[in-house]
RNA sequence: CGGAGCGUAGCGCAGCUUGGUAGCGCACUUGUCUGGGGGACAAGGGGUCGCAGGUUCAAAUCCUGUCGUUCCGACCA
């Protein structure tokens, strides 16, 4: 390809709405460009980047045994009423009418879709189990589209959904498709990791998601130091504390902390640390009830894992500040769990606190010297905290530390959840009707460009790994124009590494030097050859890699196997 | 949906407080010079100042409404 038939489309300025790297380096180097809010235009030079990532993902998947659909992205509303979610999702949800006056939505995801094709194509249990996935363009309303192409609100992505007769058959599938993740995004070139995840509002039990390493990554991973475990944090399980909790000490007593709410302030004012204090929090529970659930100070509370707590309401809700006047008799700052009248769930880590400060349930009062089995009874025990730093690691080795990650694949055994609300069924060996069992597997492909540019950049642009480079070479001659000694040098030369089968960008622009090369950089081009009158004479041209310092001279007949080596 | 901000040339912005000829940088077009790290000079094209209404002799500027958009909190590949 020529810069003279492919414009670039670069731009100097910082977009002013776009916060990260990647969404800056995306409308700079002109990959994208924005028609609305969370909705975008893939350019030329951005669309070869998104297709190098839907190829890797289609070969991968292919090798994996998937079969290839393609499902409509309007749907009709009748197939999401039989699984409850065309109520149950909220305005994410893209419905509309069309003329006749019937409902419709824009698929944010397929479940419905693939598991009424299902049911309608699969009749015998020897044609179990099968994989269909496609590549497909979802919407989804979001709340807040952000960060350009990592949170819009249409995006490409890949999803698969595998049908089985039992649990062991899953558990197979779901290891080749866990296999298969894990060669894509090898294939990417990308660091990232697979962590135990929730599964969220798609429902199911086993669940892992793929992360893409990055700084800038909006959600927490929490890693084991010694073994291999990895999870979401949302997810990662807080053991139960190993220390024994010590003697008590002083008696409890009541304290005078006026306008003292937060754990912060009551620990100063008392001379407490933090993890000697009991924070109380009051949810709502379900039937109009309130629960408080119990952290040490310094923990921060897990609302995925209290919305899972019998009795606690799901989505997670905190009491107003009336509703726990008229329960505790104080405002949130001065809540404790002695002599609270409702139900009460504590951490797990709660256990080993002796001699604690909580709130007196009493404006401006709290108690001190608190402890357990003397001044109240332990309460029901829970897992109920985001891990930190340091905790051990739940599979006994090691301890906890935390990165940040770019969620761009997601797998699940889903189980029945959709087979049974559809009745989804086939003939099993005995001729009776049987629910499939059903796993899903998505990847962000849209979202995965937008990752591997947050994972691989500097302040000059875009760092292509291999793979997903929309060029492999750019060639930059200097003042071709001038000379047709020149022309012919570097037509031959992009003549030949093309028939070599390499993707080449030849600069055939009028501009200067120091404006390719900037150029080139941006977009990431991860190999780059220079040349000019000056090599011509001793038949040499340069080369430099986007990461190197410094360029290496190159004989003119080596090109071909020195950029094939690279590539290799 | 709640709170805050912003809509002026393709992009980034000034002008608005105190109403009176619509401006700057980048980009774009043409020419001359230049030619290995986003060049210089010269000439040029491009704007119903988001939209609607109001106040006024006069509105980008003041008022009201509306739409869009971005940021801060609840979603997810």
């Amino acid at each position: 390809m020529r810069t003279s038939q492919f414009p670039l489309n670069t731009v100097k300025e910082i977009p002013a709405d776009a916060e990260i790297a990647s969404h800056q380096l995306m409308i700079r180097a002109g990959l994208i460009r924005k028609l609305a809010a969370g909705i975008y235009t893939w350019l030329p030079l951005g669309l070869r980047v998104l297709r190098k990532v839907e190829n890797i993902v289609r070969e991968e998947m292919d090798k994996a045994g998937g079969l290839e659909v393609l499902m409509p992205a309007l749907q009709p509303a009748e197939l999401w009423q039989e699984t409850g979610r065309w109520e149950k999702y909220g305005p994410e949800l893209a419905r509309m009418k069309d003329r006749h006056d019937r409902d419709f939505c824009l698929g944010p995801t397929h479940e419905e879709i693939i598991t009424d094709l299902a049911r309608n194509e699969l009749k015998s249990y020897k044609q179990l189990p099968v994989c269909y996935y496609q590549i497909q363009t979802k919407f989804r309303d979001e709340i807040r589209p952000r960060f350009g192409i990592m949170r819009s609100r249409e995006f490409l992505m890949k999803d698969a959904y595998s049908f089985h007769l039992d649990q062991a058959s899953l558990n197979a599938t779901y290891q080749v498709m866990y296999q298969a993740y894990s060669h894509i995004f090898n294939r990417f070139g990308l660091k990232f990791r697979a962590v135990i995840a929730d599964s969220g509002s798609i429902g199911g039990a086993v669940s892992h998601e793929f992360h893409v390493l990055a700084d800038s990554g909006e959600d927490a991973i929490a890693f084991s130091t010694e073994s291999e475990y990895a999870a979401n944090v949302e997810k990662a399980e807080a053991l139960m504390p190993s220390v024994e909790r010590a003697a008590a000490g002083a008696a409890m007593q009541c304290v005078e902390t006026p306008n003292q709410h937060s754990i912060e302030e009551v620990s100063q004012f008392l001379s407490v640390p933090p993890q000697q204090c009991l924070k109380t929090l009051i949810v709502r529970g379900e039937d109009e009830t309130l629960v408080a659930l119990l952290l040490r100070g310094d923990h921060e509370l897990n609302p995925i894992k209290a919305e899972k707590i019998e009795g606690v309401k799901s989505p997670l809700q905190f009491a107003s500040d009336i509703e726990i006047q008229a329960a505790c008799a104080c405002k949130p700052g001065s809540i404790g769990p002695v002599n609270l009248s409702m139900k009460v769930v504590a951490d797990r880590s709660v256990v080993a606190m002796a001699d604690f400060v909580c709130g007196a349930n009493q404006d401006g009062k709290h108690f001190q010297h608190v402890n357990w089995e003397r001044d109240l009874a332990l309460p029901e025990l829970a897992d109920l905290r985001m891990v930190v730093e340091g905790d051990p690691s739940p599979d006994g080795r090691g301890t906890i530390t935390i990165a940040r990650g770019i969620e761009v694949g997601h797998i699940f055994q889903l189980g029945t959840k959709y087979s049974e609300a559809m009745n989804a069924a086939i003939i099993n060996e005995a001729g009776k009707n049987q629910i499939m069992i059903m796993g899903c597997y998505g990847i962000g492909i849209s979202r995965v460009v937008a990752a591997a540019i947050e994972q691989s950049h500097d302040d000059r642009g875009i760092i292509w790994p291999k793979d997903l480079a929309p060029f492999q070479v750019a060639i930059c001659p200097m003042n071709m124009h001038k000379s047709d000694r020149l022309q012919e040098t570097v037509e031959k030369i992009y003549q030949d590494l093309s028939k070599a089968g390499i993707e080449v960008l030849l600069d055939d622009r009028k501009v200067r030097a120091g404006f390719m090369f900037s150029d080139m950089e941006l977009i990431g081009i991860p190999h780059r050859i220079v040349i000019g009158d000056r090599g011509l004479d001793s038949g040499t041209v340069e080369y430099q890699g986007r990461q190197d310092q410094a360029s290496q001279e190159l004989a003119m007949q080596d090109i071909v196997s020195f950029i094939q080596a690279k590539l290799a």
